[in-house]
DNA sequence: TTGACGTATCGGAATATTCCGATATGTTTA
DNA sequence: TAAACATATCGGAATATTCCGATACGTCAA
């Protein structure tokens, strides 16, 4: 049995489980090179998705199945102009995130597993 | 072919996709609800597998393996004392991350697609 | 209307992940 | 020594993800 309650009092403020499996479905949905990218190219404007296709260097209906699925966990948002669609970000907290990841692999050089000089 | 400068100059600066490659791997390490709590607890102080195998209301051996996962890509270190294994964290970046992951899912209550009241 | 273009969807193969039971290793106690 | 304990590893089934070719849809120009 689960004995949750061995040494009471020491624990830190838990996120609940649900809570967490929401947050680890989003971060799945970011865990890609090619969708990290597409958020990078989006927080800085508008993009379309052949422009997008283009900076990830992938066929343009990858690019759009990476939309959809970030769109569908409400990351994206999406705009028609003509035969053009465009994406934006639309959770702000996607801000935070891809500054911490720049923080620790933001320099177009690899470093592979170690800090930035 | 892919023609990456059809409107030169307005790319914002983009890491390169080695790095968002490293980046999307530990994304998807740290993507599991499990291992997302054992990151919280171990952020307070070191624990043995069994503590935070009851936090995480698994059998050990699970978490034994959430764990061996973490310490693989760097996350998390290890020290033995006894017939007991108590793990740290390794990578300081993990705070900065798990704040950012508290700021958009932090409540106890899931409030499961808004922003926690 | 036709054709080109940008985007989206479908089906399937290859691969990766998660979970579990069984079992193994090393440590302490009797 | 044997037994109990904490942790780790192995093998496999179920499931999810990624990628690709083929194709469909809507829009615009000729």
């Amino acid at each position: 049995m689960v004995d949750t309650k061995r040494k009471t009092g020491r624990l830190p403020k838990l996120t609940s489980l649900e809570s967490l499996g929401q947050a680890a479905e989003c971060l799945r949905t970011l865990a890609h090179p090619h969708r990290l990218r597409i958020v990078q190219m989006l927080l800085s404007g508008r993009y379309t998705v052949g422009e997008l296709a283009d900076a990830c260097e992938i066929p343009s209906h990858m690019a759009s199945e990476h939309l959809r699925l970030m769109q569908r966990c409400g990351f994206l948002d999406v705009e028609k102009d003509g035969r053009c669609v465009y994406y934006t970000i639309a959770e702000p907290h996607l801000a935070n995130i891809m500054a911490c990841i720049e923080s620790r692999f933001g320099g177009p050089k690899a470093t592979r597993g170690g800090v930035p000089a």
